[in-house]
DNA sequence: ACTATTTTGGACAAATAATGCCAAAACAAA
DNA sequence: TTTGTTTTGGCATTATTTGTCCAAAATAGT
């Protein structure tokens, strides 16, 4: 069973991270932000940014398109949680996002 | 025919504007901030706000729910249109939301 | 073309958010 | 409990965003 919906962005990093046994120290450090940034983000109180999500790839060798999934889509759900009319908004974003693909093609 | 994933938020409010015959600076007084700030916020040059979106709801008797789904699905629109996986992201966004509804619930 | 009005772009100030620093809290090992 | 280490929360600083003001550009009416 796939848990992609099931945990949080940051719930996954701190797993990988607990996994490979680094402490935030060591991790941080490679991505050469503070302690403390890194907590929060694992805690969800901050935003990640590419340079954390390039980083936590190479570190733990997870593809970027994996993390950039987990980190937008759960942005994405807090923006729309307490829209009543969320899910109909993703799919006009989803129309949205084929209509300018289509449109820059030509 | 349906224009709602072609129009953005911008244009959309301008042409409710256009349509009403109204200067910016009429509709800019209505809600209580600067004609620039109102000419780039049709122009998708800044985001609009809560009182914005309100207010313009009232101004032109469009239902809230309608304007927040044009403005909400544009600012999904914007952050995925780079990621060649932004569908999938949307996808995933889907199921979190539905899945935190679901928790919500119990 | 001239005048009046609307719209836009840029400079600046105020508000908001992100980040790092550091001390205290939590945890682990003895 | 004591010592050593990790993690967290709060505050100060910095960066970004937002909004206003105002002058210039664009548009409309005569």
């Amino acid at each position: 069973m796939s848990t992609v919906e099931k945990i949080s962005f940051g719930q996954y990093i701190r797993e990988l991270r607990e996994n490979a046994n680094l402490p935030l120290r060591r991790v941080a450090s490679e991505l050469d932000i503070d302690t403390s940034t890194l907590s929060k983000i694992e805690k969800n109180e901050r935003n990640a940014n590419e340079q954390i999500i390039d980083g936590i790839s190479k570190i733990f060798h997870i593809e970027k398109s994996e993390l950039k999934l987990r980190y937008l889509s759960d942005k994405i759900t807090y923006q729309l949680l307490d829209e009543d009319n969320g899910l109909e908004i993703l799919k006009v974003a989803e129309e949205k996002i084929k209509y300018q693909r289509q449109q820059n093609k030509k």
